[in-house]
DNA sequence: CGTAACTTTGAGTAACATCAAGTGGCGTGG
DNA sequence: CCACGCCACTTGATGTTACTCAAAGTTACG
């Protein structure tokens, strides 16, 4: 937080080396800074809605948000998990295709779309990030297609957990600890069952030993193979 | 075909218009020409396998295909229909995250990745294109998320069925000849279901006279709206 | 400490899958 | 030209998974 001299915010922001900014030098990156403001958001806060014009994009500098979609009828599914160095805000037709929502605390780094897009035509290399991580973003919401149909309960709440672990989970050898951000409902949503089915589904991964409940967002892990290897894989 | 002069074969490509080649002009075409190659398949033929090397990307030409995964045990699940205009081959980590087959005899533009991505250096324009293109992909596989898991039977069908019609579809006024290109198998992988579901429901909609059949491939919408009030939106 | 929101558990059911015939179109070879 | 066989499709009977509805148990928070 020094203000003046050769420092600035970004150098020390905690997903440097994670977001788009890494694809910058120390002397873009100051170019960058200055189009960037900081947002804090409070759990259940909204960053934008689903349909809203998209005049910003984020970056997730701490915390995790969730992507939700709506059906007319008000049937929701969940497009996604987000967490620190994830990127968010891409739109199709100049609306954001989907509703973003703390799920806890967080803080974004925003981005005006204009100055963005300026910036894109100064540092090719950081248009060239980007499209990695649309095409990453795409490989996701791809492997989430076979998550939400080809697999049966058992293995699309194992599929979730086993990508939470890699994002947010705390590794001791094979086996790990997770603090969950989300309601079940949530993880409902997100795997397209009913909040029942995964209540039910853990408890069964309970009693089976694969998994053990520390509160009702405490999690731990004894064995991840094992879980893995209810996964179906993928 | 000619070969010297100022024609080429780019310009009187029959998706001049609509695929990445939109973003160029007459003389930049002339450049993305000399890196282009046809590529013709048979009805069946593989473009690319899942896994494989991305040493190419294409642009749809002509005809159909389908993009599809495999999860270990041998579920399958498509990911998409593609048609004249599409562009395909946007990887992760070098691979392919797809398999892609043809539909029908079809006909591709290929390009060595090396060299697009040498083009896309001198002409942003073109990254630009690409940038929104993956946007595009992105929004559709989240869309098609929707589809899967929060949709019924008849709903998803009658979701492709809509999806089919604004691309190759003959509209007049508000009803609609539509020749399908893929098997009720590839329906079915499409939507989730299983073959002897989708005939059923197919069956079923012919019953309320939503659709009519022409052999098993053809097939009449007489009102889309009618269509369009069973497939919950989106 | 009380209320509201979230979670768990149970019983019954609906929707779709699975298994099993049977039909129809099309190309091949006699 | 017809018979055969293959493949895709259709239809029916049965089975299973996860949903729905209902209620009780927890947790968070004012």
């Amino acid at each position: 937080m020094t203000a003046a001299a050769p420092n600035f915010p970004c150098q020390t922001c905690e997903v440097r080396d994670q977001a788009i900014c890494k694809a910058l030098d120390d002397a873009e990156l100051r170019q960058l800074n200055k189009i960037s403001t900081a947002v804090k958001l409070d759990a259940g806060g909204t960053v934008f809605y689903e349909g809203d014009d998209s005049t910003y994009l984020f970056n997730v500098v701490h915390g995790s948000l969730r992507l939700s979609k709506l059906l007319p009828d008000g049937r929701r599914q969940m497009t996604g998990f987000l967490f620190a160095g994830d990127f968010l805000g891409l739109s199709i037709g100049g609306v954001y295709p989907y509703t973003a929502e703390a799920l806890a605390p967080s803080e974004l780094c925003r981005f005006e779309r204009a100055s963005l897009t300026r910036m894109l035509d100064r540092f090719p290399k950081l248009e060239h990030q980007l499209l990695s991580l649309a095409s990453n973003e795409l490989a996701q919401a791809q492997d989430h297609l076979m998550v939400l149909r080809r697999k049966t309960a058992t293995e699309r709440v194992a599929t979730v957990l086993l990508k939470l672990v890699d994002r947010i989970g705390k590794k001791v050898n094979s086996s790990c600890a997770l603090d969950l951000p989300m309601t079940r409902s949530d993880l409902a949503d997100y795997t397209g069952l009913t909040t029942e089915t995964v209540s039910r589904t853990l408890s069964q991964m309970k009693k089976e030993g694969l998994i053990d409940t520390v509160g009702v967002r405490g999690l731990h892990i004894p064995r991840i193979e094992a879980l893995a290897g209810y996964s179906g894989g993928i």
